[in-house]
DNA sequence: TTTTTTACCATGCGACTGCATTGTAAAACC
DNA sequence: GGTTTTACAATGCAGTCGCATGGTAAAAAA
């Protein structure tokens, strides 16, 4: 064998270039091409690490999924003794594009959601990736004693859904962050008086 | 000249040919080949009315967000004496993908969506096309004798995106339409008591 | 040392792309 | 009725695409 190469490494390598460019040109602007050139390999490399593009793509967002919840978790380690409802606030924060990380993160995000539209393989992904956030997102709201009447489950979703649309809103130029922040902090006064 | 056609009529044929093939097999699906062979006319015909391939895109962008406002419009008309609450209600329950029409554009507008996260032409595009749909919004809400201390402007906004938010979530198959009606209105409860 | 396996690299191929070019039939205009 | 203009149609072209193929260097295994 030849020198001993870290696998998975080098195929998170070739996924961090992969959404460097989608956050960049777009999804469509993806060619195995360009992927081998942003991470500085030839193309025979990416080849050889993914069978196909499809694979590729796929591993490109679960990576990127992961990385999200990496720093979802670092976030809640950070800050061990704030309540729960201080805690929800600032996940649901977190999924705004406010710095160029989270901003990647958003725009590949949203390019694979669109794309899950017309594929049931990517949705079936995604729905994997979001869900465990959703689960924390409806988790952390029981904890906040919500106001009575209150279905959890629902206004999880609502929340998650309403964070979502924010970010896109911030992503594509539409809204500034600061409003983003003060709607989320409105939405969740009313939920938890 | 050869036989009198109204040209916009045409453009607007192939618009929708390139709106189906977006809602059925994506955006990056859409090639002028497909789009001639989608309307039953040869790719020349295409060539003719759009200069470019973008040109064609972005003028099926505006069409089906005509489309759109169009049938806002027809529903507004067919209740003229419902309430602001009721009106703000249906307004919003119309941007939920429920039928095979309403699917189509909210796949439509999600896949320029992602474009437009690149694409700052597109992004301007976008903005005049939702921006109306917004302040209608918020028009309806200021209407509605919000509860104390709601600001219209921020609400409005958080409604828009909360319903983005869950057409996604239902195009993708993650979430039923009920689940989207109820989640509205709670929403719309907490606001107009 | 020989063999085998891994990690690439370089090249080529067929399919497809947007777009330009050219041709043609028909109807409005003079 | 000839001319011009419009509405297509057919074809060609350069470029790009994903992917298959074949080769090479190196290191582990025998």
């Amino acid at each position: 064998m030849p020198k001993q190469v870290d696998h998975a490494e080098r195929r998170r390598h070739l996924a961090r270039a992969v959404c460097r460019i989608i956050a960049t040109r777009g999804l469509d602007a993806v060619s195995l091409r360009d992927v081998a050139a942003e991470a500085g390999v030839s193309m025979g490399a990416v080849q050889h690490y993914f069978k196909t593009k499809e694979d590729m793509l796929v591993f490109a967002l679960e990576d990127v999924n992961e990385r999200g919840a990496a720093r979802v978790g670092e976030y809640l380690a950070a800050i061990p003794d704030a309540g729960p409802r201080d805690t929800l606030r600032g996940v649901l924060l977190q999924m705004l594009p406010v710095d160029e990380e989270s901003r990647e993160a958003v725009a590949v995000g949203l390019a694979f959601w669109a794309k899950a539209a017309t594929s049931p393989r990517l949705a079936e992904h995604l729905r994997e990736g979001y869900g465990a956030l959703r689960d924390l997102i409806a988790l952390l709201l029981g904890q906040s004693k919500p106001a009575p009447g209150v279905d959890a489950a629902d206004e999880a979703d609502a929340l998650f859904a309403l964070a979502e649309g924010l970010s896109s809103h911030i992503l594509v130029g539409h809204r500034e962050p600061a409003t983003a922040v003060r709607i989320i902090d409105a939405q969740l006064a009313r939920l938890l008086p």
